[in-house]
DNA sequence: TCTGGGGTCCTAGGACCC
DNA sequence: TCTGGGGTCCTAGGACCC
């Protein structure tokens, strides 16, 4: 690789932990090192599938994520299987990116196991090859948790670099590899391209990527609108989008969520949950130092058809009773009566609670100028015409105002 | 034996205002 | 007296991702 110039072209890596979840778990129990391997719910709560599986569970018995438990048993009886522990798979999470940190801070938080690194910079006084071997190589002997990563001149491609080997790849994506290297894949193999999109294009004939990078424009933006557009240019190895290490930081919306044992119909048992999910919504709310105004109540019915039902109040929250409060009025004023399957409570647009009691201050500052200037004027009248007239001013001042 | 839980982004319609 | 066009906010839902 061509080392950079800082003018032409940047180098971005794409790093992405291997099978996360159950690499985690590995990493804190190396007994289970040479076995198979798989994180997944308890199928008694009717959460039984599949969230991660190590390699030995992937390549030796077929298991992969999202496939039930009782399937992925059947495959491989001898599965080792853990529930998740979201905690330490933050916890893990928040070491692997203190260590990219320190490689360079122009870092870009993707996902819980992923994020994006400019290199540009380093790449003068480094060859890229050997700076993502000394990554791969340190993650994995610090941290037990081995990555692939994606060498690419932009996010876009890097990502799909970082997907070309697994587990522990390290993928260069030139420009000029693109047509070579991914036109031939099928279109939902990218980046972006899910089920029905896949879908969408394949009723106008684009079957692979290479389809798509040379698609007629107005048939693209007719069926995909102007999404349509930028996958495109993705196809054709396009993507300006920066390494912006804000974006990853910001969080938009803290929610919790939970499918239940049995489908439920009393309504004490759903403000139960209710109240459940509303505590850890606040917990979470108060560790993020964060507010929101809006509150989404999520019901997903026996036959999986969900809901979403969100009000924006006034006054911006983060107590428990406030949050359980307003999800109880979502519940009450939507719910059908048809069996329930999952509740969700989520806070939505949340914004630092500094920013809030700014505002709030400032709202009560005006509230209460506005009374004082308000009893005054009607102190002053009462005086001058009697009692009787206060009631007179204050509605003479209210229209003033 | 059905289908988890955490998110983000985009679209589209209606209300409301100028 | 029959009425445009633009902007913004709120809400709901869909698609996608890990």
């Amino acid at each position: 690789m061509q080392a950079a110039n800082g003018k032409h072209g940047r180098i971005i890596f794409h790093i992405d932990c291997n099978s996360f979840f159950a690499s985690c778990e590995v990493a804190r129990d190396p007994s289970l090192k040479e076995k198979p391997v798989v994180v997944a719910g308890d199928p008694k709560e009717r959460r039984g599938i599949v969230l991660a599986a190590n390699y030995i569970a992937k390549q030796r018995f077929g298991i992969y994520t999202t496939m039930p438990l009782w399937e992925a048993k059947k495959k491989c009886p001898s599965l080792v299987v853990r529930k998740p522990n979201f905690s330490l798979y933050r916890e893990m999470s928040q070491q692997v990116f203190a260590f990219l940190q320190h490689i360079s801070p122009l870092l870009e938080r993707a996902s819980i196991d992923e994020g994006y690194l400019d290199v540009t910079e380093m790449a003068l006084s480094q060859h890229p090859l050997v700076l993502a071997e000394q990554i791969q190589r340190e993650l994995l002997e610090t941290l037990h948790i081995p990555v692939s990563i994606g060498i690419a001149p932009n996010k876009f491609l890097a990502k799909m670099a970082s997907e070309m080997k697994k587990p522990l790849g390290i993928t260069v994506l030139r420009k000029r590899d693109v047509q070579r290297l991914l036109w031939p894949l099928p279109v939902g193999q990218m980046h972006g391209v899910g089920d029905k999109t896949a879908e969408k294009l394949n009723t106008i004939g684009i079957t692979t990527i290479g389809d798509l990078a040379k698609a007629e424009e107005a048939a693209l933006q007719q069926k995909l609108g102007i999404y349509g557009l930028r996958l495109k240019e993705r196809a054709n190895g396009m993507d300006d989008s920066r390494v912006d290490p804000e974006e990853g930081e910001k969080c938009k919306s803290i929610g919790n969520s939970t499918t239940l044992p049995y489908d439920v119909t009393e309504e004490r048992v759903l403000l139960d949950v209710l109240r459940e999910l509303a505590e850890s919504v606040s917990v979470r709310m108060k560790q993020k130092r964060v507010v929101s105004a809006t509150v989404q109540l999520t019901i997903r019915y026996h036959n999986f058809q969900t809901i979403t039902r969100s009000k924006t109040w006034d006054n911006p929250f983060q107590d428990t009773e406030e949050i359980f409060r307003y999800a109880v009025y979502l519940l009450k004023k939507h719910w059908n009566g048809d069996p329930v399957r999952l509740l969700g409570i989520t806070a939505l647009d949340v914004f630092d609670r500094k920013e809030a009691v700014k505002q709030l201050d400032l709202f009560h500052y005006e509230e209460e100028a506005k009374t004082e200037a308000l009893w005054k004027t009607v102190e002053k009248l009462g005086k001058k015409f009697g009692d009787a007239a206060i009631q007179k001013g204050a509605s003479l001042l209210e229209k003033e105002n």
